[in-house]
DNA sequence: TAAAAATACTCCATAGGTATTTTAT
DNA sequence: ATAAAATACCTATGGAGTATTTTTA
């Protein structure tokens, strides 16, 4: 059975005339009878009761039909959903986000997203460190990480999303507070709060490489896990922080932020997974490309 | 696009090698490839994404696969139910009763109705006077009529289910019910319960028939519209009733029943449509003609 | 270089066309 | 008597086969 006898059928029945239908499917009466016959013997079932003055459907005919209709919306359904997915317009993504990044860039590339692409299934996961949204695309279970470089693993492949300005997240009131601008050497009599430990948080490497650099160990006080909490720490005066300048955008009260001369930056950038062919990741990543262009 | 396109799309997709699927489908390996082209070429999506070492599914193919495994089962499933619909097995059937059979034949009927075919959507109608029920199945609200005859129609068939000796239902402790049968003659003094008015029962006008030919005119006191209101009535004392035989199934505490002499008897017929081909009410024609051959 | 998909071509089965007959009203 | 479906027969499109080439891991 083909799909031609279904199309047939449906016309048959709908016209209630083999002359009428044939025309309508822009062949011969003969050939549509035969297609019909054919339908019959090999469901075994009689699905119209013809004389030469009328054609009607029997029970079982009017049955068919109901299927045979939704059968080829089916098809027609299922090249039109094919069609979405290919295009990107459909599907599923999972994003993940690095904590500096999850107040500020996510929530904006969440609503444009969602905006852009409505019949899309989004999923966000913020606060992740940078080896384990590199984890977590390898295990898929996220499709596209933003995260603070580097990243090296054949499997993952990179773009910068922008550069961020380091700044200085400082409680209101502090002596600093009253400076337009601060050098890392500045910091060295301060107590710090920073993200992680272990060296899974590549901002708390480049900050205990920057006071390296400068001359003096850094004075870590707090390691949190979230950057909400770090700059919640501030605000409570724990101590002073390095963060990249969008976390100034968290808006804490208690908190103040001065620049860090030298014009000190750290990399966003996207990761995905070098194999992954997704018209939905494709079309994420050019959003993602208009967002920040934007800003 | 043709279900052909689909099942071999099936069978690649499932052996991710178009060799393999090719044999699977008792056919030549470019061929297959070729169908595939032609499938992917009129969707304007690639489904498979292919090498020499391997053959995967796009996102697309992924999604048009699950699509056409739903569509290639509808097509199995529609098959298979008009070939239940062609037998009888599977529909709809709605059915009147006269009052004098609802609570005897009717339920017995409906019980193995059920059994006998369990698919089948039955609904029952009960306490319809004949003209009433002529009138529903012409309308097509009814399928099948249990009725008393005659019923004069071009468009209706009968054929008798089976013959009812008629009863005088009397109340506990009426005077005739001392004796064991009772003759049309004995209610020429009784005040009588009966059914309908208008002439539209049946046995209303068969008493009143056989009244006449005994040479008196029924003492007509109460008319109701349901039998089981007439068994409450001669069990509350307002008359006596002439009824078909299983009218004393009922059971009304407070009733008894005796034979009538001359063996007057009153059909009960099953009437149809004429051309009514419905093959659930052959089988529930041929359903009833078991269950009263039993009896 | 070897396995597998894609081309190139050939063939024939069958979908579809034309002419005619049958049938039911 | 006539409209319409069925039958008979023919034609040709395109689905499937065979042989070969291309591709990539």
């Amino acid at each position: 059975m083909e799909l031609r006898h279904l199309r047939y059928f449906v016309a048959v029945a709908e016209e209630r005339h083999f002359g009428r239908a044939a025309e309508r499917l822009h062949m011969a009466q003969p050939p549509l009878s035969q297609q019909i016959q054919q339908l019959e013997a090999e469901l075994g079932v009689t699905l119209l009761r013809r004389t030469t003055r009328k054609v009607e459907l029997t029970r079982a005919g009017a049955v068919y039909l109901d299927r045979a209709r939704a059968v080829l919306a089916a098809v027609d359904d299922a090249g039109a959903e094919a069609r979405r997915v290919a295009a990107g317009l459909e599907g599923r993504l999972v994003v993940g986000c690095v904590g500096s990044a999850t107040y500020s860039l996510l929530p904006a590339l969440a609503r444009t997203l969602r905006e852009e692409l409505p019949d899309v299934d989004f999923a966000f996961r913020g606060e992740m460190l940078a080896p384990d949204q590199v984890a977590a695309l390898l295990a898929r279970t996220i499709d596209l990480a933003l995260l603070r470089p580097p990243v090296d693993h054949p499997s993952v492949r990179l773009s910068t999303v922008r550069r961020d300005r380091l700044i200085v997240a400082l409680p209101e009131g502090h002596r600093l507070a009253r400076r337009r601008r601060l050098g890392i050497a500045d910091l060295e009599t301060e107590d710090l709060v920073v993200h992680a430990s272990g060296g899974r948080s590549v901002m708390h490497g480049i900050v205990a490489r920057l006071c390296r650099a400068a001359g003096f160990e850094p004075r870590v006080r707090h390691e949190v896990s979230e950057t909400s909490t770090l700059v919640t720490f501030v605000a409570s005066g724990l101590g002073v922080a390095v963060v990249p300048e969008p976390v100034a955008e968290l808006g804490v009260t208690g908190t103040v932020y001065r620049p860090l001369t030298g014009e000190h930056r750290i990399d966003l950038a996207a990761a995905v997974r070098v194999d992954d062919d997704s018209p939905v990741l494709a079309r994420a990543l050019a959003v993602l490309g208009e967002l920040t262009r934007q800003t």
